[in-house]
RNA sequence: CGGGGCGUAGCGCAGCCUGGUUAGCGCACUUGACUGGGGGUCAAGGGGUCGGUGGUUCAAAUCCACUCGCCCCGACCA
């Protein structure tokens, strides 16, 4: 491709709106253009990197064994109202109506859709196991897009679903796609890990995120330094600490007064106590109840955990009023001892000897508490972990923390949607059973901006080899006719070698197009003057490579034979 | 949905508080000259329903009301 006949507009300033790195980067490099609310327009570059994440992940599930098929974007409300996701979706689910009134919607993820197709055509466990994914573009109405393609109304979606006869036969099934997402991510030189995570609301048994490490990513994770085990913060555990006995005996409890201090750091500050002495006591509505839920003072609470341990749903911190009313005091006066009510504390607040604790009485708080002698309370793993924390699994890891962004997740679902729907299969005796079933999606958009994310420097991005745009940049300089014909030789040259080459042959400065190059990020750039060609040959620099002076110096005749073998070995 | 902010040329912004006759700046764009290995210099140009509607006023980018769009923080998020 000509650069001088390519659609490639780049620009310097990037909108002020762009607030991550992908979206700053993909903005001025011409990728792609915002035209609305997380909604944006892929421009030449921007699909053919789009294309290529695309078909690393159709190579990776064909090879799994999965078949592709494509299902309505546009799709009846009747599906969605048969396993009740017409209301559970909410408004994050984008509706319409027709002309006749009728109720429809854009697809946000499409279980109901691919188990209606299969329940159609599958009667026996001979039809078993079967493997169909889609790639398409998928809608959310968000209720607050950001972060550039991170999050958008319309994205392209990988989502593959599996159908077993049994649960041995879905782990199967799991087993492989979780070595079809190693293989998909690894293709493309991310950093990642894949975590334990929140199998949802959606009653999935075993679930994995596959998250990619950046700063800017939105999920919190964790992992042990020392064994194999990662989660996302949301479910992390840690292991539970020994049981201690007060090194002298605590005197008894007695209440003191702290005037206006209502949070730990007012507290801890007024009593000159550390905040790990202090019981943290949150109060939450969790059903029609209010329950008390205490963790230590420099912990902060999980409110998945706290659901968990509570058997509900959901849980949502109490109002003011609900506060005053439980308690008798105003916030931040909280405290086990006296309340009348449901009270879980976590594993490591029942080990805090001589703690302090808010007395339930505004302006006052109680010191030299002990759990059960002074009250008495369900302990459970309330608390997230933190960086530091001794490993749950292994004898002597520690935790660290790190921040990511959710680019895959995949997880068995049991038959949630197949019972719901009836998609049953007769086995070998002849009885009918629903279909045990998994599902596994990758964010392919948004795998785009998190490659970015991961791969960016002060000039542009620093795209891998295998989602690159182009393979090679050559960059003509001068309107020298030697050097003019040098470039077309190098470009016929590479292009029978399968190398996909951007040519700038436009007549601009040289530091416009070395500028240009390092923006657009293509991952080897082939450098052609009249300098050069007086040195030997043309220029080749890795991307990656910041000194110009290091670049090589390969002969023209040569040239296009080397950089093909080098496109390949960094393919690989 | 709660809080904060922004809509003025393709992009980034000033002007608005304190209304006033041709609405400015930088980048980008066009033309010419010089220049030519990391976003060059000089000169001359083109480009605007000041988000929309209504109101106040002799006069509105500027004041008021409504409205649409967008961004940030939070809530939410397969």
């Amino acid at each position: 491709m000509r650069w001088s006949r390519a659609f490639i507009p780049t620009i310097k300033e990037a909108p002020a709106d762009a607030t991550n790195a992908s979206h700053v980067m993909l903005t001025r490099a011409g990728y792609v253009r915002r035209i609305g609310a997380g909604i944006y327009e892929y421009l030449p570059l921007g699909l053919r990197v789009l294309h290529k994440v695309e078909r690393i992940v159709r190579e990776e599930m064909d090879r799994a064994g999965a078949q592709e098929v494509l299902m309505p974007a546009l799709l009846p409300s009747d599906y969605f109202r048969e396993t009740g996701r017409w209301d559970v979706f909410g408004d994050n689910l984008l509706r319409l109506r027709d002309r006749k009134g009728g109720d429809y919607h854009l697809g946000p993820t499409h279980e109901e859709i691919i188990t209606d197709m299969v329940r159609r055509e599958i009667r026996s466990y001979r039809d078993l196991p079967r493997n169909l994914y889609q790639i398409q573009n998928k809608f959310r109405d968000e209720p607050r897009p950001r972060g550039g393609l991170l999050r958008c109304r319309e994205f392209v979606m990988k989502d593959a679903y599996s159908f077993d006869v049994d649960e041995a036969g879905a782990a199967a099934s799991y087993e492989l796609m979780r070595q079809a997402y190693t293989r998909v991510f690894d293709r493309m030189k991310l950093h990642y890990r894949m975590v334990q995570a929140d199998s949802g609301s959606m009653g999935g048994s075993t679930s994995a995120e596959f998250q990619v490490l950046v700063q800017s990513g939105e999920d919190f994770l964790t992992a042990c330094d020392s064994c194999g085990y990662a989660a996302n913060l949301e479910v992390a555990q840690c292991r539970e600490p020994a049981a201690s006995e007060p090194s002298t005996p605590t005197p008894a409890c007695s209440k003191v007064s702290t005037p206006n201090a209502g949070t730990i750091e007012e507290v801890s500050t007024f009593l000159k106590a550390s905040p790990d002495r202090f019981l943290k006591s949150l109060l939450y509505a969790a059903g029609d109840d209010v329950v008390l839920a205490v963790v230590r003072g420099d912990h902060e609470i999980n409110e998945i955990k706290l659901a968990r341990a509570l058997g509900v749903g959901e849980v949502a911190l109490a109002t003011e009023e609900q506060i005053v009313k439980a308690t008798g005091a105003k916030v931040g006066f909280a405290g086990p001892v006296g309340f009348k009510g449901r009270v879980l504390i976590d594993r490591d607040a029942a080990v805090v000897h001589a703690a302090i604790t808010g007395a339930n009485e505004t302006d006052f708080h109680l010191v030299n508490v002990e759990f059960k002698r002074d009250f008495d309370a369900q302990v459970a793993d309330l608390r997230s972990v933190v960086a530091g924390d001794a490993c749950p699994r292994c004898a002597k890891g520690k935790l660290a923390v790190y921040r990511g962004i959710e680019a895959g997740h995949i997880f068995i679902l049991g038959t949630h949607y197949s019972a719901k729907m009836r998609a049953n299969f007769s086995d070998e005796k002849g009885v009918e059973k629903p279909i045990i079933m998994g599902c596994y999606g990758i964010g392919v958009s948004r795998l785009v901006a998190t490659t970015v994310e991961q791969f960016n420097d002060a000039d542009g991005i620093l795209w891998p080899m295998s989602i690159a745009p182009y393979h090679v940049i050559v960059v003509g300089l001068g309107q020298d006719a030697a050097v003019t014909e040098a470039c077309e030789k190098l470009v016929a040259g590479l292009e029978e070698r399968g190398v996909e080459v951007l040519f700038d042959d436009r007549p601009e400065r040289p530091g416009v197009k070395f500028k240009d190059a390092d923006l657009i990020g293509i991952p080897l750039r082939v450098t052609v003057g009249a300098k050069g060609l007086a040195a030997g040959g043309v220029e080749l620099k890795p991307r990656t490579e910041r000194d110009p002076k290091k670049a090589e110096i390969l002969p023209l005749e040569s040239a296009a034979q080397l950089i093909a073998e080098r496109v390949r070995a960094m393919m690989a």
